[in-house]
DNA sequence: TTAATAAAATTAACATATGAATAAGGAAAA
DNA sequence: TTTTCCTTATTCATATGTTAATTTTATTAA
């Protein structure tokens, strides 16, 4: 590319997949669940496993609109997650009784044995990657973020 | 929570799935997505499709593990989405004639033309995001990601 | 040179992503 | 009240994510 096309050289750069948001989102995420997938393995739960149960011991009993919104996945997926979950007596179904369209899922006592027990390593690989970026880092991009994450929602 | 816990809050707090990076990374992309889909559903292309070839119309001839990189698409993956591509004529499949056990990819004529065809509006769709955020703020989002990608190869 | 080893791509098997369609219950308008 | 429309969850079909195993070709060690 030669300097005649210098004026509008930071529009076409915007195609390039370097300076491509989402792809960089991508690969940011990617980078750091190199550092949990081990974990997540040893013990036989998916990325989208961990995130529901997560979810569901964090807040308590949580209909499965809200289940997929906060875990970050579709609904279709959450119906498949949830059904393997419920096998595992990890996490249990209930009705609504005010409204029967809905079911209520709640984190069952081993769910949260589960969890409890996988918390300290995970906690562990969490403060390596602070400790590694720097906290004050991390917390400015998570602001950021957050801001692309609420536009929507003005 | 009470006062006495007030120590140790802001690593309790680490565990909560809003302030997890994982997740956000995930929520603040699903964001942008959002505006990106229609167009790529209008033209038939899911996201990695679209990475794939946009990925080969800048580098040019490229071999399969790169690209796997480079778009962010894991090797078993990529097979798939090429021989996609391949029986769409959006790109060409040819030998490596120094390492016969790899492929070169590259983009065909209608690819390119393909590219240039949806690039106006995926252009326009961009400028309303950087719009949306300002240049500054996805700059210093870029800068930031980026920082995290490349800790692994220092 | 031969045997062992490593690398590149593919295939296999299972789980999730995505969009469309469906089923069933609830809410609103006629 | 009944028809119509909206919401919630599920199912279906196709594409991709993920790990392990396999195939083919290079490279290295013996």
């Amino acid at each position: 590319m030669n300097k005649e096309n210098k004026k509008s050289d930071s529009l076409i750069a915007l195609f390039e997949t370097k300076k491509s948001l989402t792809i960089t989102l991508l690969r940011a995420r990617e980078s750091l669940m190199m550092s949990f997938r081990p974990l997540l393995a040893k013990h036989s739960f998916t990325e989208q496993q961990w995130r529901v149960l997560r979810v569901l011991g964090e807040k308590g009993p949580c209909d499965a609109g809200k289940l997929a919104t906060e875990a970050c996945i579709l609904s279709p997926s959450l119906s498949r997650i949830i059904n393997t979950l419920i096998e595992n007596n990890f996490i249990i179904k209930k009705e609504d009784k005010l409204d029967k369209r809905k079911i209520i899922l709640e984190i069952s006592d081993e769910g949260k044995s589960k969890l409890e027990s996988i918390k300290p390593e995970y906690m562990a690989i969490l403060k390596s990657i602070q400790k590694r970026y720097g906290e004050d880092k991390i917390n400015k991009i998570l602001k950021l973020l957050t801001e692309i994450i609420d536009w929507r929602s003005r």
